[in-house]
DNA sequence: CTCAGTGCAAAGAGTTTGCATAAAC
DNA sequence: GTTTATGCAAACTCTTTGCACTGAG
């Protein structure tokens, strides 16, 4: 039996003297339990389910301090409101279908590198970096 | 002499059926002589100089008649509103300055041509892409 | 017990829209 | 003359915030 995720996270939290609410749990779960990539809106009514007080307000609160935790990744795609997505696999960059939404993810170590390379010759490092591929399915 | 940049693109303009409006020649003029990137507010403070009766809602509807016509481009860059550029440069992408918010222009074809590659292997065509590097002077 | 976290409602920022008027073609 | 574009103000979406109260440590 695997350890649960949203345990490491809780932990993590209190160790930085993060306090761990109801409310927090409850997100926690719902992000680690998400195989797409939420919403703000999206996530308060899924986490509504396991607390039903939570409000909207306070996930926003709770997703910016688990953004500065290092615990969830913020993404900002073309349209509408940020996404989000626990920061437990190693950095990848996102698909996204145009037709149906779908996000999928790929990473690439080429591009990674030349970015890196592209970067220093202009004197910069490199703190983050987003890479989107808006797509369509060939045929 | 060269051409005028904005008389091309009003003749694009015009061509398609869009009218051209004193409003309209006041925001290209804006855009084509902008060395930044520039949000709508300041596209309307700047195009105002030009003509002081331009509206904010009329450079939010201009900037989508231009980015539809292919004219401007519009970024989304992680902090704030949409940012603006004209269409006339080949494809490129951006290296954003954290410390000043500096925004410098790059292109590897390397990377498009990976990105190419990435996207196919999954049976996608790519229709566009973004490409952000949020970097930090070295020292 | 104390202070960080919460719900609520109100406020902000950025952008869009309905409607009567103006002006491009 | 038609039909599209404009200005204004109001509406809308997403997100943040002030405040009194609650609950985690």
């Amino acid at each position: 039996m695997k350890p649960d995720p949203t345990q490491i996270m809780t932990q993590t939290l209190r160790d930085t003297g993060v306090r761990v609410t109801r409310q927090r749990e409850a997100l926690l779960r719902v992000l680690t339990e998400a195989q797409d990539h939420p919403d703000a809106a999206e996530l308060h009514r899924r986490a509504r389910v396991i607390d039903d007080s939570l409000s909207l307000a306070t996930v926003y609160r709770t997703l910016s301090v688990l953004e500065r935790e290092g615990v969830v990744l913020r993404l900002a795609l073309e349209n509408g409101g940020a996404r989000y997505e626990v920061a437990d696999a190693p950095h990848h960059d996102h698909i996204v279908d145009l037709d149906t939404g779908r996000i999928t993810e790929f990473r690439s170590e080429k591009i990674e590198q030349l970015q890196r390379e592209i970067a220093a010759e202009m004197g910069y490092e490199i703190v983050h970096h987003r890479l989107e591929l808006y797509c369509r399915k060939k045929r």
